[in-house]
DNA sequence: TATGAATGAGTATTCATTCAT
DNA sequence: TATGAATGAATACTCATTCAT
């Protein structure tokens, strides 16, 4: 029944993203993620073995899948002003539709967990900061963006990004998904002096 | 002798800010606070009723300290592109050396605190937030910045320059403080894209 | 194996009655009881969220079995005054033989205890004072007992015995048994005046 | 100013006994008793070297206010009948207006007090049973009452009343101060049965 | 005499992890 | 493979008592 098991582990998963993400890693608790997942708490522990384990798992699938999510929908032939927004607007996009994930993301990096599991999900974060960053490279050497120093860029993407969804995710009603996407778009590409 | 008393609840409120901003909230016990401001644990609960209040009251009053430190330190009859600048760099500066209490900020809004004293917190948080749209307002109503919704724009001036110091918190090395502030005030004012 | 489970829970309500009898709930430590009933302290709270849930079961437990032991030691077919004089004394051999719940339902209702959980004790205690009170109705309906107001009766006779016997398990070696009963049954039944 | 300070200590040990009464030996915490009588906790210690002294001139204190009160109150040359009902029905005045001692009597003479204190306590009750022993051997001796053992009678006597007034106390609307009078003498001196 | 800031030993409770079944 | 009862180390918080002023 190796299918019967992956669903399991999937179940598990699933279970940790929403529990890790309304609770922080910390505050977390293995019995909430077993009940959740409507398994054994036990079972946890045989599908992965320790919290810091299944913590790294739930990060590094959850950001794996939105990677592949993101390059699946850009679109590479568009003229490159509109190619960025849409990249832009598919972030903007996964970000709040798979907010288990990047809420734990922004703010769970912190202490407490194992070293050798935070590296794993550092390591995750790089790849994430380096995607970001080779479309900006991309446009810098298409003589559209400014000579940044990327990385910087690339984080400065990240913490816009972060913020607005973040606060978007905290009262849904307050802004338009389009306000954001807008705000985003524009003071990244234009900034916000006019002339 | 009351000034023997409050010198020993300001070395409290400074071993706790050390600690809860290396550990975060959760991870941070009273122990060490109690150990760092050689004082006994007890001396922790006679000046502050819990954890949550400590913590309350650390942040308060760090992030008070920083808005007063950057009230003083703008000048306003400059031009507002340099004004702008100026802030941006105030703020930099102030966030980088207040690393205890931003990094707080930053990380620690999450679940877990009691909701009387998140809801202080959140109150100081709004009064830093407001500090910064008032700022954008002016630079729209001088003309010099576009209509963008002032609340969105506030945010992603404080995600950005919170995400860059982050990183140059985490390795102060690898990029200079300069660096860092003409990169922000590049995006932010002009964007990425030039012409 | 759920007959091992089942032992380890009552192993426990037996060494929390000693405890509890011994040093009162305030006093009585968790520590104490875990060790008593050999079993790690966690495994008294996977058993029983609190001190104050474990004690209400030790209560609750302790005086449903005495009441179950009095409904079955109970002749109903005797003429009356025999009749309660078997009640009596089944209630006094029955209080000293269980003195570990009898003590506290004696001297432990006092203020610290979750209400809920106080709320709880306190029926189990009106259950038994309807008991008594059910007992000296038919006595009353019988023309044995003066029409005195059966609750604060039953108070009565509950308060006599639970000093005498008090006193008894203070110093067994004092008085007699038999001394303590007679003495309950013709204060009760003829009062101290003589004709 | 002597006077003062006598003053200050009849003020702290009012407060006691209100609190005493209130939560218990061990739940009554100094801090509480400070406040209620308006000084310092140092003050206390000042007056009473620790909780368990506190408490034992509390008790000792009231019982003998009380028991001269009730030797104040008796008449002793009336008819033997109505001088028993005198002293019971003082008795029980007495019980409840001095509710604050007399609660702390009847539930917290447990473990968790110093021996040395515990000691001095149970000699003022001694004292106390005493003198209902004296009344009821009285009775016995003017072939009043049956000869039953003096002291487990005087025990009956103060389990009733205790029990009683303890109910009254806990719901003063349900019932009368008459009806508790009576009850208790008629019980006493004649007994549940009729004829 | 009186104060109240400071102390630290003592305690209920939590929760990741283990392991017999 | 899966379970869930059992564990015990870890931790926030309490409060009688002390003592410098």
């Amino acid at each position: 029944m190796a299918k019967n098991h992956e669903q399991k582990k999937e179940k598990i998963i699933e279970a940790a993203g929403i529990v890790f993400s309304k609770k922080g890693f910390h505050q977390a608790k293995m019995d909430e993620i077993a009940e959740m997942a409507k398994v054994a708490k036990g079972t946890l522990y045989y599908n992965y073995s320790s919290k810091s384990k299944l913590f790294a798992a739930t990060v590094t699938q959850g950001l794996n899948r939105i990677m592949e999510a993101i390059e699946e929908n850009i679109e590479s032939d568009l003229p490159f002003q509109e190619h960025f927004h849409g990249i832009l607007s598919t972030l903007i996009r996964l970000y709040i539709s798979n907010s288990e994930v990047t809420r734990i993301y922004a703010n769970e990096m912190s202490s407490g967990i194992d070293d050798e599991v935070l590296v794993e999900i550092k390591n995750v974060r790089k790849k994430f900061n380096a995607f970001i960053e080779t479309q900006l490279k991309l446009g810098q050497e298409k003589g559209y963006f400014r000579p940044l120093p990327p990385h910087l860029s690339a984080m400065a993407v990240i913490g816009i990004i972060d913020t607005l969804c973040s606060h978007y995710l905290e009262d849904p009603e307050h802004d338009t998904l389009e306000e954001i996407t807008d705000t985003v778009y524009t003071i990244l590409s234009k900034g916000l002096a006019q002339i």
